[in-house]
Order: structure tokens, then C-alpha cells, then sequence
DNA sequence: TCGAGATGTATCGCGCCGATATAGTGAGGT
DNA sequence: ACCTCACTATATCGGCGCGATACATCTCGA
């Protein structure tokens, strides 16, 4: 996943590892942020890999070391067989996430599966929520019971914003409307 | 955390691996399941340490091959003392989910700052990703604006959430509400 | 001038994951 | 009576990501 992230980055524009990890908080807004434990490790497996390649440092520098990268062509490729794939590694909160920054450049065919795989498994966990509710009964703990409400609430919203998205897929053209994604009937 | 759950759960009832697994998944409501790669593990950690201990097999058991696990004195003091502990790791999605699967048991003032602290994290995470949201502008990509919106809204719903239950432990008493918890005022 | 804070690269140990192997148990169907 | 399937159960492996840590440079303001 990282993997994929840095990929999708460096497609945009050549960065050395420490604004690759800010773009990277960026875009995933917070809602991931990758270590330099992970973030160096993956360019090194990226650049074995001949997916990236380091860039000659033509600028006179001095002193201060950095090393700025940039994609193959076979990253290139690489990066679109990603963006074409779906499975489960897309549908985790983490997968999913990645993917949809870079859902632009995504194959309609494969953001329709994404979004459907998704939407299963947040109804899973929805489900599985469920079930530990009803199955606890009466004698659950109360924080805990709070927390799967919370748990249930937040899943059913994410499955209704899933719709949307869906919805909208299915009928391109119509987004016209500024943000009209609050509101919905049901 | 891991550790912690299983000692938690142990402190109730001696069970074996696979047991523990599901009523891992029970009691975290889905929202987080530990695989096997994680679990033996960390039960042979703990077996080490001296926390837990494995039953002798006192029926006299034909074949089947299954380690019964109880906690040990030395184990219910580490988990007390996890108990009354709060740090960062038990502000993350995680480490929050575990803790508050076990809060009764918890010290009220521990239970305080970790609800506190969580609220931060959460927080914190809100204003990433209204920073993104802001920094980006115009040019960001539809998709992640949706996702960082549907991250937003997500995020003040369980900061309005922590808020009830920091109230409520402001106020101790006031439980008499069936499950009262949606529809305050702000 | 000098120190704080941002920039930048790198590594280490460890916890957890997903896949996989292996095998006993019990219920249902035919 | 037999078979098969789902469940129960333990275990290991390679790989990824994390947090901590170390180190060095550059920039800007007190």
C-alpha cells in the first residue's frame, strides 16, 4: 500500500523521501500517516525493483544530503497495474483509503468494484458489530456497549456515503449540485 | 494491547487460544480482530513472563491437543498496573478500543485521561484533515475531498461522543436515561 | 552568535498480519 | 455405515510498518 502511494506521488512530481512522507500525510488527510521506519525501507525496495530510480544531483551541491526520486517507466506500468487491481487489501480502511487519493486516475470498471467491495466490508463489520450487540444482551459492559454504538453509528453512515458514491457512478453528469452530498432522504 | 486483552480476558475465565480469538472479536466489536500469527505469540510472551500459565489437562483427554490458559498472580498485578496506565498508546484507534472493552475494571481517574486523551487524538486528526482540506483548496481530487469530508464528519461525531461520556463521568449518577445518548443540544 | 526548529537520511528491534500447514471433532446427508 | 463439510484448534513463516533513536545540515530570528 505504501508502496503504491509513494508510486502515485511520484508519478505527479519527483520528491526526496521527507516530502514524499508530508505529501503523504496530506493526501491521506491524516487519516494515515507513514513512518520513516516504513517510508525508507519502501523506497529502497521500490528503487531494487527498478520501479524508481534516483535522480543525479546536477545542482553543485555542497554539502547536505538528499536524494531525490523519480518513477521508471516500469513504475509507470507498475502503477497502473495498481490502479486496475481490486481484493481485499483494497477494501480495509487503509487499502481503500490509498486507493481513493488516487481514484482520478482509476479505471471506472475498478472504482465501481472498489466501492462495492468496500461497501461489503464495512456491512460486514456493521454485521459483526451487530451480532455483539445482540449476542451480549443485558449483561455487556457499558463503556463497550457505547463504543459498538458508536461503532454502529459510523458504519451505517459510511455505508450510506458509500451509496452515494456508487449512485453517482452509476449516473456520471449529474454533479452538478455544490457539494450536495448532505441531505439525502433516507 | 494484545497482551492486555488476553489478560483481561483470562482474569474472567481460563480459555484456550482459540476461544480467547473469537471473544477477542466479541468483545472488540469487530472493530478490531487479532489473527494467529498474533495471538500464540503473544501467549507464549506471557507464558514466558510468567503471567499466564497453561492448565494441566485433568480430564483425561484422548487426542485432541488444546492448551487451556490461566492467569497467574504476577499476571493480575501487571494487569492491574496496565489498567491504571495511559499514554499515547492508548489514545490510538486501537489501543482506545481495548481499554474501553475492560473501563469498568478501570480506575475512575485513569478512565478520565484516557478519555481525555483520546478526545485530543482525535482532535488532532480532525485538524489534519481540515488543514488538507483547506490547504488543497480548489485543485484536490473529488474522491478525497469526499473522503476527507466523510472523515470530518466522522471525527466530530466521536469528539461530541467522548464529550458525553467525559460528562457523564463529570457526573456520576445521572445514568437514569435509556441509553440517552443521541439528541443533545450542541 | 548562537540556539531552536525545520529539513533530511537512516537503522534497529519488535509487534502484528496473512497465508499456510496440520489435524481432530461433530453433525448432516445419502 | 460412510463421507464430507464446517468448525475447532495449534503453530510457523516472511514481510511490513511502527516508534525510537541517531546524526547532520540549513535557516531564521533573538
Amino acid at each position: 500500500m505504501l508502496e503504491f502511494a509513494i508510486l502515485g506521488l511520484l508519478l505527479e512530481t519527483p520528491m526526496h523521501g521527507y516530502q514524499l512522507r508530508k505529501q503523504l500525510g496530506l493526501r491521506l488527510g491524516g487519516f494515515r500517516v507513514f513512518s520513516y521506519g516504513s517510508l525508507y525501507p519502501a523506497l529502497r525496495r521500490l528503487q531494487r525493483a527498478g520501479l524508481i530510480a534516483e535522480e543525479e544531483a546536477e545542482t553543485g551541491w555542497s554539502k547536505r544530503s538528499r536524494r531525490t526520486y523519480r518513477i521508471s517507466a516500469e513504475g509507470k506500468e507498475r502503477f497502473a497495474e495498481l490502479l486496475a487491481e481490486s481484493g481485499p487489501q483494497s477494501w480495509d480502511d487503509e487499502g481503500f483509503g490509498v486507493h481513493l487519493a488516487f481514484f482520478s486516475r482509476t479505471p471506472a470498471e475498478t472504482r465501481m468494484r472498489i466501492l462495492e467491495g468496500r461497501r461489503r466490508a464495512v456491512e460486514e463489520r456493521r454485521e459483526g458489530i451487530r451480532a455483539a450487540l445482540a449476542r451480549a444482551g443485558e449483561q455487556i459492559d457499558r463503556y463497550t456497549r457505547e463504543l459498538h454504538e458508536l461503532g454502529l453509528d459510523t458504519t451505517e453512515r459510511e455505508v450510506r456515503w458509500l451509496n452515494e458514491l456508487i449512485e453517482r457512478e452509476r449516473h456520471p453528469g449529474d454533479e452538478a449540485g455544490p457539494t450536495g452530498h448532505k441531505g439525502e432522504p433516507a
